[in-house]
DNA sequence: CGCGTTTGACCTGCGC
DNA sequence: GCGCAGGTCAAACGCG
């Protein structure tokens, strides 16, 4: 499960169960969390919580204590103690049953401010203590509004979980008794159309649904779909006779038979190999941009690459660089790297392909971004209108509160998603849905968190430097966060409430602001969380290696 | 000497 | 068929 900011929006039990929905252990927890906390009433009767807590704590706490209390007497340290005692057990909850830390007690409630910093006034001044008391009430009532609140969105983002899990089984199962039908009967070319129009039918029914479905599976499951993909997308260029596209996916990957497929020229819908390869190529197709400023020749995403060429590009003065990677011995992951002709200093990184290879931690993030863009942009997967009707609606869905863009496009020659890291963050839209944003089509405008300058504003942490690595380490847990995550990270409360998360987001601002290769890395691993609502997709590496490895038979 | 970069040549797809 | 543009190759070159 996610370390990073899982671990670190557990402090604050709102938001990390909020968006723990996937967790079923977490999950309970927090319902139950809620039931008591909706049950929780502000005792009118101090008397009457005093007695609750006398039962509950008799174990631990002196037998005595409560019968040196005169019956008679306003005892308003006991009343305050009962709050305190009250106040810890709602920190128990917060804290799902282990000891909140102290920073808990600055952000969760007012009321645990009042709490500690109260006990000498209630003693000398009990009016003060009454008005403090009504405070603490008014709070807490906003809490539990609030928690209400929060509530009723978290079992709304349940029951989209849901739906997205059921499409995607629904998917799965279709796309196996479509391969077995393949395999059962020898390829003809009527029967692949048979199979391709019997698709496109369920493609009709299904497409919605299906390109919600962003999450990257594990091994087989991600095969099949990206195969799906690939064959849409030959469908969809049906003015592209059907050997043309083999030619070309041929020509793609003869040239390195090692890295792209040995059997890169065999035919798709072969059984026995038609989802590697199809897989290979489609995923190869598929584009992650990243723009960025930066002044460095290159980000820095934590791979290893070769130059191996560099051309001039039309309409560009500046020349575009071709990178591989050089991480391990025919990995097929490719960049481009190319400034943009307007404004030089933003650096446009074009990524493709998956590594075959375990990737440390700080090259993650972009790893998980090409799969998760492939996934993205091939679950959709139609250079139609439609598919990128879908394609916008799916990410404003998945990212609905963000304030920095993503772009999906289908004009370019592959389908590419661009994450624009240089425009400045509406902070309104954080909450809100974006309003739609003007683009020529056939490009859509999608919102996406991460950018550079929204992250110090976000955090609002003191900026030092810190390891590029802790703050890459952030961005892959973030990858392998469950989604919605995003949503609730920025949350200024969490700046107080849990120091060692502020030490992580400090470092990974810190990174962020001193190299913005670690934005686009940040932001690479936010586009993971689009896909990355999946246990296996913090092996998103893990992934790319089965896939890979099956595929990169040498 | 090994490794990475540079750079011109070459291949392929595509539009006219 | 031709030219253009994108992409890749590989020999030459530079650097540590």
């Amino acid at each position: 499960m996610d370390k990073g900011w899982g671990l670190a929006l557990e402090s604050d039990p709102v938001t990390s169960n909020f968006f723990a929905a996937k967790t079923s252990s977490k999950t309970a927890a927090f319902f139950r969390l809620n039931q008591q906390r909706d049950m929780f009433q502000f005792p009118v009767s101090l008397a009457g919580s005093r007695d609750d807590r006398r039962g509950t704590s008799a174990s631990s706490s002196s037998p005595s204590d409560d019968t040196r209390i005169p019956v008679d007497e306003v005892d308003f340290f006991s009343d305050e103690k009962s709050r305190v005692i009250d106040d810890d057990r709602v920190k128990k909850e917060h804290g799902d049953g282990e000891p909140a830390p102290a920073s808990d007690l600055d952000v969760n409630t007012g009321l645990l401010l009042l709490t500690a910093g109260s006990d000498q006034s209630t003693v000398d001044d009990g009016v003060s203590s009454d008005m403090e008391d009504r405070r603490a009430k008014d709070e807490l009532a906003q809490l539990q509004v609030e928690l209400k609140r929060m509530n009723a969105e978290n079992q709304k983002l349940k029951d989209m979980l849901s739906h997205v899990n059921n499409n995607y089984t629904a998917l799965q199962m279709h796309l196996v008794t479509l391969m077995q039908q393949q395999r059962n009967r020898p390829g003809t070319e009527h029967q692949v159309q048979e199979v391709k129009s019997e698709e496109k039918k369920y493609d009709e029914e299904v497409m919605p649904l299906r390109t919600l479905d962003l999450r990257p599976s594990g091994g087989a499951e991600r095969a099949e779909i990206v195969s799906t993909h690939s064959t849409s997308e030959e469908r969809t260029r049906s003015e592209t006779p059907q050997n043309n596209v083999e030619k070309r996916i041929g020509r793609e990957e003869s040239p390195e038979s090692e890295s792209w497929g040995p059997n890169s020229k065999i035919p798709k819908l072969i059984p026995g190999k038609p989802i590697d390869q199809s897989t290979e190529a489609t995923m190869r197709k598929a584009r992650v941009s990243v723009r960025a400023r930066s002044e460095a020749p290159m980000i820095t995403d934590g791979c290893q690459w070769r130059k191996y060429g560099q051309k001039m590009a039309k309409g560009n003065p500046c020349p575009r660089a071709y990178y591989r990677c050089t991480m391990a011995v025919g990995c097929p992951v490719r960049k481009q790297v190319q400034r943009c002709a307007d404004d030089r200093t933003i650096l446009i990184t074009t990524y493709e392909g998956n590594h075959n290879h375990p990737l440390p931690p700080a090259a993650m993030a972009m790893a998980s971004t090409t799969a998760a863009a492939a996934s993205m942009l091939l679950s959709g997967s139609m250079p139609s209108a439609d598919g990128i009707m879908n394609q916008n609606l799916l990410a404003r869905a998945i990212l609905p509160c963000s304030s920095s863009m993503a772009t999906i496009s289908a004009s370019a020659p592959f389908p590419t998603v661009t994450l624009d890291l240089t425009h400045s963050p509406n902070p309104l839209q954080f909450r809100t849905p974006p309003p739609p944003q003007p683009q020529p089509p056939p490009q859509f405008q999608v919102p996406f968190p991460g950018q550079p300058q929204s992250l110090p504003q976000v955090f609002g942490q003191p900026l030092y430097n810190q390891s590029k690595f802790s703050g890459l380490q952030l961005s892959q847990e973030m990858g392998s966060s469950q989604l919605g995550h995003q949503h609730k990270v920025p949350h200024p409360q969490l700046q107080q409430q849990q120091p060692s998360l502020a030490d992580t987001v400090s470092a990974a601002t810190a990174a962020i602001t001193n190299d913005p290769s670690f934005t686009a890395a940040l932001a690479a691993a936010i586009t993971s969380i689009i896909s990355g609502a999946h246990p296996n997709s913090s092996s998103n590496t893990s992934n790319n290696n089965n896939n890979n490895t099956s595929n990169n038979r040498q």
